[in-house]
DNA sequence: GCAATATTTCAACACTCGTTGAACTATTGA
DNA sequence: TCAATAGTTCAACGAGTGTTGAAATATTGC
């Protein structure tokens, strides 16, 4: 993946708006959602829903597809993961002990987050 | 996750600069790197590289620690793994059928790509 | 103490982004 | 054809972001 990609799908998804309608999108599945169910369940006017809309669509994180007057939305959920791996690769210096530590510190459904308190930990005080 | 956190990671990610530094971060592993280093690395100037990497700090992305008079930064994972979870939450309807569909022809780079598995698994079943 | 090194803070500027109402296009149903 | 519905485009404004040089802070070595 190209740099660029990547940093178009996280400017997408760094606004609030274009946020919460990926994430529906994702639950959303291959049924997807037309404009009109995006717009009540999030409570966004359909001028600024299109807006964001438009900027998902043109970066590829989600597709467009008429059905009659109305236009159905779907998450491209590859697109995500392929952006995923190019966040992390060649990750951890690429030793597989490290990578395991840390995915071992992180349950996947953590509650809180670990703003200040990360790697950091791993070097010096509790390990060898 | 709180959205507000995922918020801030991916607007720190959607910046060339800093999606740079936290992927040389990420590669670092829990070395991490000096300032300096990173400066070198990437030939960003000492005033633009600090802005970002306050940036990179506040969202809890990264964490500093002195060293003399260095300022040493790692990237920090965990948190990278949370939001990860945070956008792909309840995915494809709860659909395994679909995720599975979906993940098929997806790049398996980084040794994390396996905290990913909620995607599929996200309705308890047996797969693998 | 003093100079050199490493990094951050500050002020200023141009630039981009998000939101909104009004106007526009396209499709449906009568 | 006409009115209603679904959605997008446009123009404008305020707010936020990225970059830079100059100045400030902190640490080291002499």
């Amino acid at each position: 993946m190209e740099k660029a990609v990547a940093l178009q799908v996280f400017e997408a998804l760094s606004s609030p708006v274009r946020l919460d309608v990926f994430r529906l999108l994702v639950q959303a599945g291959r049924a997807g959602k037309v404009a009109g169910e995006i717009a009540e369940a999030l409570d966004v006017p359909p001028t600024n829903l299109s807006f964001h809309l438009k900027g998902l669509t043109q970066c590829g994180l989600a597709s467009v597809e008429q059905e009659g007057r109305y236009q159905r939305y779907r998450a491209n959920i590859p697109l995500m993961l392929d952006t995923i791996a190019f966040l992390t690769a060649n990750c951890c210096a690429d030793d597989p002990d490290e990578c395991a530590d840390l995915r071992r510190g992180t349950p996947a459904a953590a509650p809180f987050l670990p703003a200040l308190e990360p790697v950091a930990r791993a070097r010096g005080t509790s390990r060898s």
